[in-house]
DNA sequence: TATAAACCCTGACGTTGCGTTAATGTCAAG
DNA sequence: CTTGACATTAACGCAACGTCAGGGTTTATA
């Protein structure tokens, strides 16, 4: 039997908590004693550890009740769900960092930005744009897809990445004459983004970084001149417009 | 001169919202008619622009009202500071993705999950390291000066870092016979992962993947082995070491 | 000109998750 | 018996409005 004090300390919470907690039947008492004071067992801690797991995710405790009285399944959903919410919250923290970096440099003068674009990221045209981009970006079947990580493949699994990604290649030389502009130059783009996430999360911005650099550093060019002559510069370009398009 | 509910269509707010911003000073009418209704003026409207675009960055409301009647530098260091904030929450937010997914799947039973570990990340010892970590990662100096974009560079200061680059494999080379746990090769590893912020920003767990691909995807192989031929394999291991040394 | 529609006003309570007094009771130690 | 640590309930405070409630004003229309 822990006294709120007790448990307080415990869980690393206020017993003003506690008492809210009960209050809003959370996260009742073992049993109330004589004198009226709270007594909680180690079922209590326990459903007050998963209370808290989940606030840390940011669920409301309104949700978190329905959770833990629900069976797994429903708390399954309950996650997935959840996750979406937090990608959309992950977008909009990117953006906003950009929007305020671009501000600072507005501020100071280092860069012109007319109103209009300093309104822009906010009109509703934008936003839904924005919404688009970012369902895109973060499409639940994608990410889940491309979350896990290289070093969990089994080795065949690992040969067919990499035969993936030269095919990309192979593909992406298939299309230089087409122009980098091309449908076929623009796929292979797309595919080139996803095989990317076998290895690391990938993010438009730094997607351009990345062909940019595979262009130029040498750690790269050399052996994609070994390809062809002209695949880096043209992957850079196409992967340009690829951004751009993305971004509008 | 525009009536509340001109405004707040034309702004895209609740007339509430205008009461409220008039009753806590934030934003005036210019003047009071007769009969008591509010009228704003072309001025109030940019204010409100104004407010709108700061709280759409997450500021307070407070703050917001001592931001605009603050002069220009200091709105520039509230962003600074604002934008901070932001990164921190970005971080979080990355870590609570992480933790639902992990979650989603020992839910669904498709992996092991001690309930250690299922609590650890919020455990306080590895909050304080977590922030450690975060700190680390985000320092601020250290990502504003990565934060600027390859193509902004100029053509010596791009030469400038593919030199630096090369060096850095170059000592990495030299530092082979030590073994890629010895402080020199670690040192290596240190200043490949700063090099790599001109290209996209880091990211501790990326690291090992970006290594791993370094040493397993033919794009990169081949070049590496060009420099030595044990090259790529040492750079996963010391790789592997700092990021197993940073994350501990 | 009467009246309805549309607009305006000022309270004031509800929301979320507790923090923070305030006023008061209980229990063990000295 | 007093002190101090612990317990209780009650109630206000915060952020940024949403949402009635109750009641004026203006404008258009029948």
């Amino acid at each position: 039997m822990y006294s709120v004090k007790e448990l307080s300390t415990l869980a690393g919470v206020s017993v003003r908590t506690l008492h809210y907690y009960d209050q809003i039947d959370l996260l009742s008492p073992a049993r109330i004693a004589q004198n009226g004071y709270r007594q909680y067992d180690d079922a209590g801690l326990m459903r007050l550890q998963q209370i808290l797991f989940y606030k840390e995710l940011d669920f409301k405790l309104k949700d978190i009740k329905e959770l833990l009285d629900a069976p797994g399944f429903e708390q399954v959903s309950a996650l997935e769900n959840h996750w979406d919410a937090l990608l959309a919250r992950l977008a909009r923290t990117e953006r906003l960092i950009k929007t305020v970096e671009d501000t600072i440099l507005h501020l100071k003068g280092e860069k012109e930005m007319s109103k209009k674009k300093l309104f822009a990221a906010f009109s509703e045209e934008e936003q839904a744009e924005y919404a688009k981009e970012a369902e895109k970006k973060y499409d639940p079947a994608t990410v889940r897809a491309s979350n896990r990580k290289w070093k969990n493949y089994s080795a065949e699994k690992k040969q067919a990445i990499m035969d993936e990604g030269n095919q990309v290649y192979e593909d992406m030389i298939a299309a230089m004459p087409k122009g980098p502009d091309s449908p076929e130059a623009q796929a292979c783009v797309e595919r080139w983004r996803e095989h990317m996430n076998y290895f690391w999360t990938p993010n438009l911005d730094q997607l351009l970084g990345l062909a940019t650099m595979y262009g130029q550093s040498p750690d790269f060019k050399k052996n994609f001149d070994a390809m062809h002559p002209e695949l880096a510069e043209f992957m850079r370009e196409a992967v340009a417009l690829y951004v751009a398009s993305q971004s509008k």
